[in-house]
DNA sequence: ATCTAGCCTGTTGG
DNA sequence: ACCAACAGGCTAG
């Protein structure tokens, strides 16, 4: 059992498609949920460690508090959860909107059920995608991690049980991992970070260049702006009012911004435009037709506005969606690939199946084009697995694939 | 208005 | 195993 005072379990009625834990808390919406267990998520609050199970029927949640509560105090679990997790929110029937409007999200949709926006902390949430510039999801849980344990509050201990299917090398036998006692903290407040050392401390723990960014926003935040500035964005600010305020901060850009909006300050519009969505806009949707070469303010505002115009004001709740399917981490749910998992009492096997596809990708006349063909053939392998007694305990179709690739670049006209 | 180089460094794919 | 290139950008010029 945790170290620390855990509350009994409680729940909460929920359907997978309003909610898909999983899914949600590895999207990089936030970067401090941990998997504590097989289907179970903890994270630090200011006060109190949150733990998250799921059933197809219900959401389980229980706090663990550093000191025991006086005795006639009553648990408002609950209400934290259901204010973070956004739950007044019906996002069944705003998915029905998006897939009624928009052919290519009804597609990609029906693997990625339940991918709601969460309702963070404005102050966690400016700072974590502070750290996201130029950076991976992985990193950016690492970094924020170290911040945590630097500079917030310590919470207890959640006791972590082993978290990851047995990989079928080391599947055999008695390989459990023992269980770990694992630390948790409170994200730090506006003052821990304001201090003449933070700069130096960060960088030393690999902040790189985003250790000055913390700092300075820190001190803006701090010194420079009235208190509850950041809530105020939220209760009396528009969305345009709110980004115009956010890109004041040292290391807050447009992207930024919009993930602040987006993820705390309950502006459902804001569609931030990195990467993956730039991609995604004009990849799936023809944006441009390959004309622009750069993403500048003008050309990022215009994909904002594109998918605001298909979807409608809650844009931004849509493209997380999107945003979510084109991850690497979910790249087993895409349509061509169909994935299994057999399941028997010591191993987990995970078998890929990709179906022949073949890509032709063209670019508009008159410019320079690359004619990229992708030409995935499969391998089929069949494997039995027996058990000691030498009886089949399960059989499988295992396909490999070979990928090859023809690039052509010409001229035409 | 628009473009470019430089920034830090862990993770990832070849 | 190693080594580039990439990664959920921003700032200054």
């Amino acid at each position: 059992m945790s170290k620390g005072h855990a509350t009994a379990w409680g729940q909460l009625p929920l359907s997978l498609n309003q909610l898909c834990l999983a899914t949600v808390l590895r999207c990089g919406q936030s970067f401090r949920w941990k998997a504590s267990g097989p289907d179970e998520w903890s994270c630090g609050f200011p006060d109190r460690i949150i733990s998250l199970r799921q059933s197809p029927t219900h959401l389980h949640y229980r706090a663990t508090f550093p000191s025991p509560p006086p005795p006639s105090s009553k648990d408002d679990t609950i209400e934290i959860v259901k204010d973070y997790f956004n739950l007044s929110v019906d996002l069944a029937a705003l998915y029905e909107k998006w897939a009624s409007a928009d052919p290519n999200f009804k597609k990609k949709a029906g693997e990625f059920r339940g991918v709601r926006m969460l309702r963070q902390d404005p102050w966690e949430c400016l700072i974590g995608f502070i750290c996201s510039s130029n950076n991976n999801i992985s990193r950016i849980g690492q970094m924020v991690d170290k911040l945590c344990a630097t500079y917030g509050t310590p919470l207890g201990t959640i006791t972590h049980t082993s978290t990851n299917p047995l990989s079928p090398s080391s599947a055999s036998a008695e390989n459990k991992t023992p269980p770990t006692e694992v630390p948790y903290y409170s994200f730090p407040k506006i003052e821990a970070l304001t201090g003449s050392d933070v700069e130096e401390t960060l960088r030393k723990l690999g902040f790189g260049y985003r250790a000055k960014y913390i700092y300075k926003t820190a001190c803006m935040v701090q010194n420079d702006r009235p208190k509850g500035f950041l809530k105020t964005l939220r209760d009396d600010k528009d969305y345009k009012e709110a980004h115009a305020e956010l890109i004041q901060f040292t290391g807050v850009g447009p992207k930024v911004a919009d993930c602040v909006c987006l993820m705390s300050l309950d502006k459902m519009g804001a569609v931030p435009v990195d990467t993956h969505v730039w991609q995604i806009a004009t990849r799936d949707y023809k944006f441009g037709k390959g004309k622009h070469r750069s993403l500048t303010p003008a050309i990022y505002e215009a994909v904002g506005d594109l998918f605001r115009d298909l979807w409608g004001d809650a844009a931004g709740w849509a493209h997380s969606v999107l945003f979510t399917a084109d991850l690497r981490t979910f790249s087993d749910r895409l349509e061509n690939t169909k994935t299994t998992t057999t399941v028997n009492s010591k191993t987990k096997v995970k078998i890929e199946v990709k179906e022949e596809e073949v890509e032709v990708k063209e670019e508009e006349e008159g410019e320079e084009e690359e004619v990229k063909e992708e030409v995935i053939k499969t391998v089929e392998k069949r494997v039995r697995k027996r058990g000691a007694n030498g009886k089949v305990k399960a059989e499988v179709t295992i396909k490999t694939e070979e990928v090859t690739e023809r690039r052509t670049r010409r001229r035409r006209g």
